[in-house]
DNA sequence: AAATTTTGTAAAATATACTTGACAAAATGC
DNA sequence: GCATTTTGTCAAGTATATTTTACAAAATTT
C-alpha cells in the first residue's frame, strides 16, 4: 500500500523525493521506497519527515 | 530521554513489559530498550504498540 | 523474610533499514 | 523534438534494529 498522504504532503510543499532526502538526511531511494510503500521506516525518519513537511505522526503514518 | 507516555499508557492497561512485548511480537528487551529511550523502533512496531495500548502514534511518539 | 515477578542491562548473533552506484522510463521545460 | 529533471527499480554493501541467552537489582506477593 502506498503512502499516497506523504507523497501528497511532498507535492504540496513543491519538493521532489531528492530534496526531500537531503531535507531529512536520507538517500532518494529510501524516501522512495517509503512512498511506494514496501517498506518499515524508523520512526526517527518519519519524525523527520513529518516535521519537513508540517504534518504530525497521525497525519502521515497512522492509518 | 525516557518515553513515559509509553510506560504510562502501558501501565493504564496493566501490563508488564514482557505482556505488551508478546502482544506486540517483539522481546521484553526491545520493549525495554523503547521505553528507556535509548532506541530507533521501526514504525510498524510503533504502531502495533500504538494499537495494543489504544492510543495513536502522536500520543505515544510526537513529542 | 522468602519466593516470584518485573525491570535494567550486557554481549553475540541475526534480520532488516538504509546507502551507494547505476540505468531506464516517465514527466517537465525549452 | 531535444535536454533536464524526476521517478522507479535493482544489486551489493554497511549500519543498526531486534533476538537470544543470561544475570542481578528492584519491586511485588505470600
Amino acid at each position: 500500500m502506498k503512502n499516497l498522504r506523504l507523497k501528497s504532503a511532498r507535492a504540496a510543499k513543491d519538493l521532489s523525493q531528492q530534496q526531500l532526502a537531503e531535507l531529512v538526511g536520507v538517500s532518494r531511494q529510501t524516501i522512495n521506497a517509503i512512498e511506494k510503500g514496501d517498506y518499515n521506516p524508523t520512526i526517527n525518519l518519519c519524525v523527520a519527515i513529518c516535521k519537513a513537511l508540517d504534518k504530525t505522526l497521525d497525519e502521515l503514518f497512522w492509518e
